[in-house]
DNA sequence: GCCGTTTTCGGCCCGACTGTTTTCAGTCG
């Protein structure tokens, strides 16, 4: 069993004694020991099992649950706990806003046990009547719950990835006992590589059209269903799934229809014709077009650009030469400064690393204080030098206080190379206050780069709303860069914002937020909807080349050094 | 349930903010 999958069935024990009222200090080692296992820089179960109870925050008696789960895979004591829970009741666990508190009197008080029956309560007005509960908690419950539904059955880019790769081999595999000579191609939202899939499109073209689909039922992989159009099936988890087959020489022209939104699959064929097409090539090229990449099939100015030969070169991985915003054992990340540094020097080949722990503000994440800037600078200095010409730069995650300012004096902004300013807290501002917010911070000269700027977590959390133009035409006035954070929860700034911040002339940054070495991968989820917004490499801070950079961050300090 | 011992049980305690109170509890990052 990986860490992750014991801190979460930690988490869950913890929570589910607070909603039973249990002991609080059980309750808080227990959820301490989430928080360490999630952090830890080994997997658990390498680890020989006398060992276990020899980590910071694990004593005899987590030892031996966590050493339960190594073996077993299960945890009695969460089963016992779970039974006697409504599984509507640890459902709500996962509403934003809400937690064991609240829930354990929504539960008992209210005899409320599922989240319809929630929901059902709020637009009733029932839900004030509870102790500790008003109209605002009663309106931002409903909120959530609505924002949950609306997430259900859908998934992140990155969930569904793995899922579809393996779909994709099964299939070939499949296609060549059926139909050696069909063609198998992806399309829809996961084509067009959108941050959120609804549904996972894929289109046969057999040479053999009746094997197919004569066949296609008893492929093992999916419980498929014939419906008007296609094959479709669901996953246990409810992730959608749909098949189409063609004949072969329909494939292309299938492939592009279910690609493109159908805006832009209509306004193209209007302009090419019906085919036969050869591939997707020649739809644009008879539609006198230049090929539109998948994933900027959205309608949205790509055509025009595309008429007038003016689309951009897309970005791609291989033109990033470092990475900015990166956390260390610092503050709350799992590797040490040196290991992130190395880590991207030789298993990245990149010029630099930008690594900006948490301020002070963020206590919960171990922010460092002034002293602690120093003492970060100074182990930077040192391994610069045992590791040049890689360069690690000195950066900061700095809060953005609910007044907009930054949370250290001049005198410290101005000893980092670069300074990323986020918000981390009071996320529940209108749009005036948090625009407001963030324009102080964008005006503030020691400000390089704007971070996830509207703190939403995809499908779980909408984040404060936003100016965007206001805010973009900030950071062009003022030169400061916006970050696409490259975790893909976040995905932040959201790429339908990313021409009109490339209009404007602000430069873009692909930054992973990475809290362990594997983070980094997550530049990957950014390339991705770095290109869906149209980004280029020339506009990308992080594929500026390691003497490109350093001339920016000088550049910018001009600003304070005059 | 963990830790740190005055070695066998007492003390454990992020801070800001919000919404609910009328002094504080719950939630968050």
């Amino acid at each position: 069993m990986e860490n992750k999958t014991i801190a979460r069935t930690l988490r869950l024990l913890s929570q589910l004694m607070e909603l039973h009222n249990e002991n609080p200090f059980k309750i808080k080692s227990i959820a301490n020991a989430y928080f360490k296992v999630d952090k830890l820089p080994f997997a658990l179960k390498d680890k020989p099992v006398e060992d276990i109870d020899k980590i910071e925050g694990i004593g005899k008696g987590l030892a031996s649950k966590i050493i339960e789960l190594l073996q077993t895979g299960e945890l009695k004591e969460l089963n016992d706990i779970i039974r006697q829970t409504p599984e509507g009741v640890v459902e709500m666990l996962a509403i934003k806003g809400i937690g064991p508190k609240k829930i354990s009197i929504i539960w008992n008080t209210l005899g409320i046990e599922s989240i319809g029956e929630l929901y059902y309560a709020c637009n009733e007005n029932r839900l004030i009547e509870a102790k500790g509960f008003g109209l605002k908690t009663q309106e931002e419950i409903k909120n959530a719950i609505e924002f949950k539904l609306a997430a259900n059955g859908r998934f992140l880019y990155a969930q569904v990835e793995g899922f579809a790769e393996t779909l994709s081999s099964q299939l070939s595999a499949w296609l060549v006992k059926v139909d050696h000579d069909a063609l198998l191609g992806f399309g829809g939202q996961y084509r067009r590589c959108c941050e959120i899939i609804d549904e996972l499109e894929i289109v046969i073209g057999a040479e053999n059209l009746d094997a197919v689909i004569n066949n296609i039922i008893s492929f093992g992989p999916l419980s498929l269903i014939q419906a008007e159009d296609s094959f479709i099936a669901t996953t246990e988890a409810g992730f959608r799934i749909k098949i189409y087959v063609v004949e072969k020489s329909a494939f292309y022209l299938e492939w592009f229809k279910i690609t493109g939104n159908s805006e832009h699959v209509e306004k193209v064929l209007k302009l090419a014709g019906q085919g036969p097409f050869i591939n997707e090539n020649e739809i644009y090229k008879k539609a006198g077009l230049a090929f539109i990449e998948p994933e900027l099939r959205e309608d949205f100015d790509e055509i025009e650009l595309a008429k007038a030969d003016k689309l951009p070169t897309l970005i791609k991985y291989e033109d990033l030469k470092g990475s900015l915003h990166n956390h260390s054992t610092w503050s709350d990340g799992v590797h040490t400064l040196e290991q992130m540094a190395l880590y991207c020097k030789e298993q990245l080949n990149l010029q630099y690393l930008g690594i900006c722990d948490h301020s002070k503000t963020a206590v919960y994440a171990k922010g460092l204080n002034e002293q602690r800037v120093f003492g970060q600078h100074q182990e930077i200095d040192a391994l610069n030098e045992k590791l040049a010409p890689f360069k690690i730069f000195k950066g900061i995650e700095s809060d953005i206080l609910s007044d907009g300012s930054l949370d250290y004096s001049d005198e410290i902004l101005k000893t980092f190379d670069f300074v990323v300013a986020s918000v981390h807290s009071n996320l529940r501002m209108d749009e005036a206050k948090a625009t407001a917010r963030l324009l102080k911070a964008i005006e503030n000269p020691y400000t390089t780069i704007l971070g996830h700027p509207t703190g939403r977590l995809l499908l779980s959390r909408a984040g404060y709303p936003i100016d965007y133009k206001k805010i973009i035409d900030a950071c062009a006035a003022n030169k400061v860069v916006i970050e696409i954070n490259a975790n893909p929860l976040r995905l932040d700034l959201d790429w339908r914002w990313h021409r009109y911040a490339l209009e404007k002339g602000v430069l873009l940054s692909v930054n992973p937020d990475a809290h362990r070495t594997e983070g980094f991968n997550d530049m990957h989820y950014g390339i991705l909807v770095a290109r869906k917004g149209g980004l280029s490499a020339d506009k990308c801070l992080n594929a500026f080349s390691l003497e490109e950079i350093t001339e920016y961050f000088d550049s910018k300090k001009q600003n304070y050094h005059g």
